[in-house]
DNA sequence: AAGTCGGGGTC
DNA sequence: GACCCAGACTT
C-alpha cells in the first residue's frame, strides 16, 4: 500500500465508525479509572462476557480509592468466573500504587501506564488513546488481524519482528487528532466485519486497500499455529464436613494458577498411587488429618488454558487428627462459601453437594 | 522465544 | 470437539 493512502484509509475508517460504532458501558464515560478497569477485564475476554462483571465491579469499587481500600478477597470475589485471576491481583496492586504514589490519579502517558502491574503496551495504548485522547497505537487481537490482512502479512504474527511491523501499521492508521476514534474504530471493525472466520469483506470500508482480499487469503491471516493436544490430568477433591456441618476449604497460593482463590482440598496422583490413596496422603501431609475416603459422588471435566482435568469428588470422613497446616484454610458454612472466590469447577462440585443434601432431605 | 494463565460463546 | 477472545508476565 502506497504511503500516500494512509490518510484516505483513516478517513474511510472514521466515516464507517460514525455509522457503525458499538455501544458499551465503558464508552459512555471519560473516567480514566473506569476505562482502565474495562481494558483489564477485556484482556483475552469478549465484550459480552465482560459487561455484567464490569457493572458489578464498578458498583462495588467506584474509584481508585475504593479499590485500593478493598481486600484482595473482595476483589477476587467480584472477579470470580471471569478467569485470568492475575488480572484482578494486579489491578488491586496497581490501585495501591496509585493511591500511594499518584494521588489516586491514572497516569496519562503510555510509559507511566506500562509501569503499572497488568498493563502492557497494548492496554497502555488503549487507555492513553481512549481515556486521554492521545494519538497512540494499540494492537489487540482485532487490530492485529485487521492490519495483518490489510497488508497481507503471512508470517506468524507472534514473532517479535512481525509484531513490530504490525505496531507500525497500526500507528499509520491513526487519523491525526483522532486517536480515540481510530482505536475504537479498528476494534469494532475487527470485531464485526474483519472477523476471524467468514469476514464480511463487501461491507468493509477498507476493502479497496486490502492486500489479502484480492489474493483470497484473508481467512488464513493471521496464520494459526499448529494445534497441540492438551494434556489431561485426573484430580481427586475432598468434601469433608465437621460436626457443625462446615466444609473444609483452603486458599491457593497467590501466585500461579487460580492464585488466591479458595478450593476444596485435593490432589493429583503420582506414579504408583491410586487416586483415593493420593487424596488421603495429601490430607495427611497437608492438613495433618487421617480421613476415610468414602464414595465418589461427582466427576467433572474442566478445561484450562494449557491442560484439561477431570475432578473426582469424594465424600470423606475425618477419623483422626486436628486440622493443622502451613497453608491457609478454614471450615466454612454454606453461607460463608458463597462469599469466597472459588474456581468454577469447585463451585460446580459444591452445587452437587447442595443437590445431594436436598435429595436426602437434610436441612442446611 | 516459549510457556503460563480461565472461562465461555460459537461454529 | 476446536477455535477464539480490547494480552501480560515469567522463564
Amino acid at each position: 500500500m502506497g504511503s500516500g493512502n494512509h490518510v484516505a484509509v483513516a478517513r474511510a475508517l472514521m466515516a464507517w465508525f460514525r455509522r457503525s460504532a458499538r455501544r458499551m458501558d465503558w464508552r459512555e464515560t471519560d473516567d480514566p479509572y473506569r476505562i482502565w478497569v474495562s481494558e483489564i477485564m477485556l484482556q483475552q475476554t469478549r465484550v459480552s462476557t465482560v459487561t455484567p462483571y464490569y457493572r458489578r465491579f464498578l458498583a462495588a469499587f467506584p474509584d481508585v480509592e475504593a479499590l485500593a481500600r478493598a481486600s484482595l478477597g473482595a476483589v477476587l470475589k467480584r472477579w470470580e468466573g471471569l478467569g485470568y485471576y492475575s488480572r484482578a491481583r494486579n489491578l488491586h496492586k496497581a490501585a495501591g500504587i496509585l493511591r500511594e504514589r499518584h494521588a489516586c490519579l491514572i497516569p496519562s502517558s503510555v510509559d507511566a501506564l506500562m509501569a503499572l502491574p497488568g498493563v502492557g503496551r497494548s492496554t497502555a495504548g488503549a487507555i492513553a488513546a481512549i481515556a486521554f485522547r492521545q494519538d497512540v497505537p494499540i494492537l489487540d487481537a482485532n487490530v492485529k488481524r485487521v492490519v495483518a490482512r490489510l497488508h497481507a502479512v503471512r508470517e506468524d504474527v507472534r514473532r517479535a519482528s512481525v509484531e513490530r511491523t504490525l505496531w507500525e501499521h497500526s500507528r499509520r492508521t491513526i487519523l491525526p487528532g483522532k486517536g480515540r476514534e481510530t482505536a475504537l474504530a479498528m476494534m469494532d471493525l475487527g470485531s464485526s466485519v474483519c472477523t476471524p472466520r467468514a469476514p464480511d469483506c463487501p461491507a468493509c470500508p477498507l476493502a479497496k486497500w486490502c492486500e489479502a482480499r484480492p489474493l483470497g487469503i484473508q481467512e488464513s491471516i493471521p496464520r494459526r499455529p499448529a494445534k497441540k493436544t492438551l494434556p489431561h490430568r485426573d484430580r481427586a477433591v475432598a468434601v469433608i464436613r465437621n460436626r457443625q456441618g462446615k466444609i473444609l476449604v483452603r486458599r491457593r497460593s497467590e501466585s500461579g494458577l487460580l492464585g488466591g482463590l479458595w478450593e476444596l482440598p485435593g490432589s493429583g496422583k503420582t506414579a504408583g498411587e491410586t487416586l483415593t490413596g493420593a487424596l488421603a496422603r495429601e490430607l495427611r501431609e497437608g492438613f495433618g488429618i487421617d480421613v476415610e475416603v468414602d464414595e465418589t459422588f461427582a466427576a467433572l471435566r474442566h478445561g484450562y488454558s494449557h491442560f484439561r482435568v477431570t475432578l473426582h469428588a469424594y465424600r470423606c470422613r475425618k477419623t483422626k487428627g486436628k486440622v493443622r497446616s502451613s497453608r491457609e484454610w478454614k471450615w466454612a458454612t454454606p453461607a460463608e462459601l458463597e462469599d469466597l472466590a472459588m474456581p468454577r469447577a469447585d463451585r460446580k462440585i459444591l452445587e452437587q453437594v447442595k443437590i445431594n443434601l436436598h435429595e436426602k432431605g437434610i436441612s442446611k
